[in-house]
DNA sequence: ACAAGAGGTCGAACCGGTTCGACATCGGGA
DNA sequence: TCCCGATGTCGAACCGGTTCGACCTCTTGT
């Protein structure tokens, strides 16, 4: 069933039929109606790789995501399908990619074989050789984070450093005079990550100026790493009195070393930092925090990415998200010792 | 960059470089030679879109996944990761749609588009539109969990029943005359999703097979509504000393509602069932159950959606999957009142 | 010495769409 | 009345690959 196959039928040209279609030159009605008469009974949808390769574009967005070695957290899952919903929105397809490891041949099918229109990078490193690979082919892209130089790209990201230093302020109002940072994993900082390095530094700066005690400790994405963190911030810094994590995988087992060390919250200790509203909800008790917005990201990564596309010569956008931290009640005023 | 620069460059014919990337007929090594130091200085990669129609077939799966309001579980997350693998491996790319809901149009320009060269389903119902759509639109494709004929399509399961039928056992062997099953939502069961149906009809079985008494709740797939279930059990019927469970989203609920009631696993009450190996292990304590195999899954499906797109008229062929039951520590004797 | 066959290359057709230029028809304004 | 522009349609070229048949040039076997 192609183009010549209903011309034929309806007694057009094969031109006629794809004006028709696309409606880029008037037809008369007469002929429209019986074209739509044969499309309707023979069910017929143009080839789509046809059509890109005459329109030079394939209405398909590339995601590439951490491989699945990497387990992918809650979030990312959810900016994944938001990501293929928002596609779908502009009647756009996603192709995705598994990146780092030895997924690298998959990464450049998609980039050199012109497969995509425009691709979105998920969990980039603030030095990303992907993203040197697609401003060299000249392809459109997105990310999710930012790079070094924010104002020479399209991005997508999460004010981690002002959420965390409002979470500082917020403890230090409340009294605590000794928090811990409970960052992602030493690799990820290593390789530059930019949420945790941001973190960082935001929790050391906001808790200097506030005139309280910081300490930081990377942890592994997982609910067993999360509760050999928290035991080891117990035994080596017993003052501590309230957390601020970014870790939401860890979260688990954060929760498990609270109960077991027979800590209540928020009584004895506080808890909050940048989690999605999800599980910041499921944690028991509820953990005041400020959410991670999947679904935004990913609508507004497409909007750029389809903004981009339209016009190679624009000059680079980008938003950054600063949800409201949400009062939950898992801080607390300090207790005197 | 096309083939036809590529040839001009290196002073052939465009068929003699098609000849020379694809093997398909001889060309002599001098030939080959200065064809690949042309390619390799200018870095041409053959665009996929004219392939795909000269070749008429685009390298491209479908992965029809449940829409993202119906939060993905971590194990279907896995999955996704998974496939993807198993279609870069075999130097093909996965095309992710969205389905139920309002995103009909996603899957039909999939289905209708010649995008893909087949299609995994995910999620499937007893009987599934969407089945028969491909079935009618004659694209190949390969379901996880199987329809109402099994011999009649190609699929990849989890053998529920035989699973569940091994934990009612392993529990009645332990002397638990009282148990339950804590299912999927009711809401799934009522679509006629199979593997909560199954489990249904395999548990109700053995227990009358094994003269114990069998109760089944569905429950949502949230941390907050296993817990609600948990604690209808416990006032429903106080007599049930032992549960099995297929529902992995709903645990984080289900311990903590154990740990309320002051209920000591495995001493006061024991807990096992179909739960992907990493939850389990997260548990407290780690669950005795039955790993869902994420990864096996995808790499069976995978390799027989290629067998079935290889030679259409193969009659169907499927996998049913009896992972074993990993003996940890969330069961143990029934004590005594 | 010659036919047969293998190796190597080319031109042309084809996949199924889009788009450009040309042409015919018709109505309205000068 | 004549010319112009809008409307409607067609044929052909093009997008960038693959593949078929034909052709030429060597080997090789008889």
């Amino acid at each position: 069933m192609n183009i010549g196959e209903i011309a034929k039928r309806a007694g057009v040209s094969r031109s006629t039929v794809s004006y028709a279609l696309s409606g880029k030159r008037p037809v008369s009605t007469a002929t429209a109606q019986r074209i739509n008469d044969v499309i309707d009974e023979l069910g017929y949808r143009p080839n789509a790789s046809a059509r890109a390769l005459a329109e030079g574009r394939t209405r398909t967005f590339g995601l590439v995501i951490p491989p699945a070695s990497a387990r992918l957290t809650d979030v990312q899952l959810a900016f994944v399908a938001s990501v293929v919903e928002a596609a779908a929105a502009h009647d756009h397809d996603v192709l995705l990619s598994p990146s780092g490891g030895d997924h690298d041949r998959s990464f450049e099918r998609i980039v050199t074989g012109r497969r995509v229109d425009g691709v979105i990078l998920m969990e980039i490193l603030l030095q990303d050789p992907r993203v040197e690979r697609l401003t060299s082919a000249g392809l459109p892209f997105v990310t999710i984070g930012h790079v070094e130089d924010p104002a020479a790209s399209w991005w997508v990201d999460v004010d981690y450093a002002g959420l965390i230093t409002r979470c500082v302020r917020h403890l230090a109002d409340l009294g605590h005079s000794d928090v811990v940072l409970i960052n992602r994993s030493d690799e990820l900082v290593a390789a530059g990550y930019g949420p945790a390095l941001r973190a960082t530094t935001a929790f050391a700066e906001t808790a200097r100026e506030c005139g309280i005690t910081a300490h930081t400790v990377c942890c592994a994405d997982e609910p067993a790493a999360g509760q050999a963190c928290f035991e080891e911030i117990r035994t080596r810094w017993p003052e501590v009195t309230a957390a601020v994590t970014i870790n939401e995988a860890a979260l688990p087992g954060v929760q498990r070393a609270l109960h077991r060390a027979g800590l209540d919250v928020p009584r004895d200790f506080s808890l909050t930092g940048v989690i999605a509203d999800r599980l910041a909800e499921d944690f028991h008790p509820p953990l005041t925090a400020a959410d991670v917005p999947a679904g935004d990201m990913a609508r507004l990564a497409v909007g750029l990415l389809l903004e981009q596309i339209g016009d190679a010569s624009a000059t680079p956008r980008h938003s950054m998200l600063a949800p409201p931290i949400t009062l939950r009640s898992s801080t607390g005023a300090r207790r005197r010792a």
